[in-house]
DNA sequence: GGGTAATTTCCTGTTT
DNA sequence: AAAACAGGAAATTACC
């Protein structure tokens, strides 16, 4: 790969610190529609900013749309899409890194996408070339590099010049190209050779269109990629709001809270305050402060979310059997009676949220599931012999199978 | 439509 | 103190 001395400095950090207050995110439809990329990334001002609520996902993006046509119709896009970087919660941020991830074939192995877990969009935009590498020596420079890009190329349009009831619903689709490298890797003006091998050795090919469905192949195996694109949220949810408008329940994504008649409502309310206690064993106050808007609680499988065949523990066993992945991200603590450990917890619950079309997983969800599956013996539990750490390790259990044989 | 399996989500309390 | 563990409860979807 050719490497090129950067033929202009980066900016040190993406943006000054913006001032939120005056950052309008529900402007009226008269807005002008103005590119970010009109004013440089770093010596951006807030007049430039304020105005930039939505992406213009409406243009260059045909072969995208065919190709991703049915998931996107159907289904949905992820709530990082509809807003600008800035307004990314955490959530978002750790979405865009393992989606980012999969769509240039990155080893999620030794990206350090846990290190991106508490960083909201607003500090991302904050952080400067060294502060990604601190977060990922390997990737860090990558994905400063497209950071800026999208910061600096997104085009962003107001709220109402997008028509929900529009037959064009791919209007909506998202611009690939700002989300997962444009062209090729090589674009990348990289003065470090380490960084440049490292990228050129990340392009095995993990993904693969297989019968017009695009694939991510873990361990051998060939996992539906569209999968991966869905998200909960309705064809006519074009909510995109501001940080603080999400605390009602942290859980559920932005764009499954708000529609656009309710968002408005929404942000003008009072931040509910949670309830002191919601462990009443009542049938109906269970979901209390985090009902959907037809009053059913958050609760449960959402849509696109079911097994389909693949299980938990298989998931689990097929990363322990890819190479890529163990010893980085899970690994054998003793193979013969079954032990293994989570090396890095929230990567592979990422993985797994991503499979099941739930960009929510957390580890702390997974390990819920994880024990569910212990007690319906497809895991079992881990020998209290000092012999195993106390912390992040599991074991195959007797319904389990597969995960000895080479 | 009922029952069941396999989660997902939320929670409180405990242990490391 | 924070992270992880444990497990109850309720909810959902897929499948039989």
């Amino acid at each position: 790969m050719a490497v090129s001395c950067p033929t202009q400095a980066l900016p040190e950090t993406f943006a000054p610190e913006f001032d939120m207050d005056n950052i309008s995110l529900y402007e009226p439809c008269d807005i002008k529609l103005e590119k970010v990329s009109d004013c440089a990334m770093g010596e951006s001002d807030v007049s430039c900013i304020s105005n930039k609520t939505f992406m213009d996902l409406t243009d260059s993006f045909d072969g995208f749309k065919q190709e991703y046509a049915c998931p996107f119709e159907e289904k949905n896009m992820k709530s990082w899409t509809e807003k600008h970087p800035e307004h990314w919660n955490n959530n978002e941020v750790l979405d865009w890194i393992y989606f980012v991830a999969a769509e240039n074939h990155l080893d999620v192995a030794r990206l350090r996408g846990e290190n991106f877990q508490t960083i909201t969009g607003q500090k991302l935009c904050q952080m400067t070339q060294q502060d990604f590498i601190e977060k990922d020596q390997e990737y860090g420079f990558y994905y400063f590099e497209l950071f800026r890009q999208i910061f600096n190329e997104a085009k962003f349009t107001p709220p109402a010049s997008v028509d929900p009831t529009s037959s064009d619903s791919s209007s909506l689709n998202f611009p690939r190209e700002l989300f997962s490298y444009p062209q090729t890797i090589a674009d990348i003006e990289v003065n470090d050779a380490q960084t440049s091998e490292m990228l050129d050795n990340n392009l095995d090919t993990m993904l693969e269109i297989q019968d017009g469905v695009p694939k991510v192949n873990i361990a051998g195996a060939w996992y539906d990629f569209d999968d991966d694109m869905d998200i909960q949220m309705d064809r006519t949810d074009q909510g995109y709001i501001s940080g603080e408008a999400e605390s009602e329940c942290d859980s559920r994504l932005p764009s499954q809270l708000f529609s656009d008649e309710e968002a408005e409502v929404v942000v003008k309310k009072e931040p509910k305050k949670k309830t002191p206690s919601r462990r009443s064993h009542g049938s109906t106050s269970s979901s209390e402060g985090c009902e959907s808007e037809d009053g059913k609680s958050n609760r449960g499988r959402k849509h696109g979310q079911c097994s389909k065949g693949n299980h938990l523990w298989e998931f689990i066993r097929d990363l322990l059997k890819d190479p890529q992945l163990n010893p980085s991200l899970l690994k054998w603590e003793d193979k013969e009676s079954g032990v293994f450990r989570f090396v890095q917890s929230e990567a592979v619950a990422q993985m797994w949220g991503r499979k099941k079309s739930n960009p929510g997983m957390t580890y702390e969800k997974l390990s819920r599931a994880m024990r569910f599956c212990r007690s319906a013996s497809y895991f079992a539990g881990v020998p209290k012999n000092g012999k195993f750490p106390k912390k992040l390790c599991f074991r195959f259990g007797p319904k389990a199978f597969g995960w000895k044989a080479e």
